[in-house]
DNA sequence: CCGGACGCCTGTCGGC
DNA sequence: TGCCGACAGGCGTCCG
C-alpha cells in the first residue's frame, strides 16, 4: 500500500489517539515481519508516555521519553485505533496498548512491515541515515534533483522511487507525476533537461499533496484509522488504467515494466 | 559507484 | 470447479 500519502494519511489519523497516553503494553503476535521484531521491543517502550508522531519517508516515528519506536507499513500494513478488546484477525500481528483503554492495531497480511525500537535520535538509525529528502520540503528542488541526476542512465521512473534521491514516492505516485511532468517513464535519468526536472518536482509535490487531502490511495489492504479508505483512487490518472484513453490528450494508456514494476504512461503526451 | 535481478510473504485474479 | 502462474502499494541485498 503505502507511499508518503497513506503513511502521512495514516500518522495525521492515530496522533490524536496516540499524543500524551502511555503505552500500558505492546503485545506481538506475530514477530516475523522484514525485520523480525526484537524480541526485548515490548518491555522497551511498556509504561512509556508517547510524546510525539512523526514520518520520515514511509517511516513511522513514534518518539517516547526512552528512544523512539519505527514502524513501517511495508506493502500492505495499515493501522487501526481501536478498543482494546476487539478480537484481532487473521493478519493482526501487533497491539499497542493504551492507558486509555484504546490501542493501536497494526495489520499487514505479507508480513514486509517492520517494528522496531531504536534510541534516538532515529535519524542516526541505519535505514533512515541514508535516506534523501522529504519531497514537501524545499531541499527537494529542481536543482537539487538536476544534480542527482547527473550521469545517471536509470530510468527517470526507478530514479525517483529511490529512496536515497527523494522519499515516499512509491509506484502509484511515480506512475502520476511523470504523467503530469508529461515524462516518459523509461527515460534516462541524467538526459533530462534541469527544467524539466524542475517541473517533475512540481509534479511530485502536487500529485503527493493532493492524495494527502483526499486520505491517500486505497486499492487493496489501504485504510485509515477508522477503517474508511482513502479516496485518491478515484483521481489516479494513469496508474491502474491500461488500455483507457489518456486524460490529457485522449492518447492510449500503455503498461509495461520499468524495473521490475508495472508502469503506466500516454505514449502520445509523455516524451 | 551503478544498475538490474532477487527475495521476503499472502491474497487475488485470470486463464485453462 | 480446481489448479497454476502472474501480479500486487516496498526495499535491502547481492552480483556483475
Amino acid at each position: 500500500m503505502p507511499e508518503l500519502p497513506e503513511v502521512e494519511t495514516s500518522r495525521r489519523g492515530i496522533e490524536p489517539h496516540l499524543l500524551g497516553r502511555r503505552i500500558e503494553q505492546l503485545e506481538v503476535r506475530e514477530p516475523r515481519l522484514r525485520w523480525p521484531v526484537p524480541p526485548d521491543t515490548a518491555e522497551r517502550v511498556a509504561g512509556q508516555r508517547i510524546l510525539a508522531l512523526r514520518r520520515r519517508g514511509k517511516y513511522l516515528l513514534c518518539d517516547l521519553a526512552q528512544g523512539v519506536l519505527m514502524l513501517h507499513l511495508g506493502m500492505s500494513g495499515s493501522l487501526r485505533v481501536l478498543p482494546t478488546r476487539t478480537a484481532p484477525g487473521a493478519h493482526d500481528h501487533i497491539d499497542l496498548h493504551l492507558s486509555d483503554g484504546q490501542c493501536l492495531r497494526f495489520r499487514d497480511p505479507r508480513r514486509f512491515g517492520m517494528l522496531q525500537w531504536t534510541a534516538a535520535p532515529a535519524e542516526a538509525h541505519p535505514l533512515l541515515r541514508a535516506l534523501g529528502p522529504e519531497p514537501l520540503e524545499p531541499a527537494f528542488s529542481g536543482a537539487y534533483l538536476h544534480q542527482r541526476a547527473r550521469g545517471r542512465r536509470a530510468s527517470i521512473k526507478t530514479f525517483i522511487m529511490d529512496s536515497h534521491v527523494v522519499v515516499g514516492v512509491g509506484n502509484i505516485y511515480a506512475n502520476e507525476a511523470l504523467h503530469l511532468a508529461r515524462i516518459h517513464p523509461n527515460r534516462a535519468a541524467g538526459r533530462i533537461s534541469g527544467a524539466r526536472l524542475a517541473v517533475l518536482v512540481r509534479a511530485i509535490r502536487d500529485v503527493l499533496a493532493a492524495a494527502i487531502a483526499q486520505g491517500g490511495t486505497s486499492l487493496r489492504d489501504f485504510v485509515r484509522e477508522d477503517g474508511k479508505p482513502g479516496y485518491f483512487a478515484q483521481s489516479l490518472r494513469v496508474y491502474g488504467r491500461a488500455g483507457q484513453p489518456c486524460p490529457r490528450c485522449g492518447g492510449h494508456i500503455h503498461q509495461r515494466r520499468i524495473g521490475q514494476r508495472s508502469s503506466f504512461y500516454c505514449a502520445a503526451c509523455q516524451r
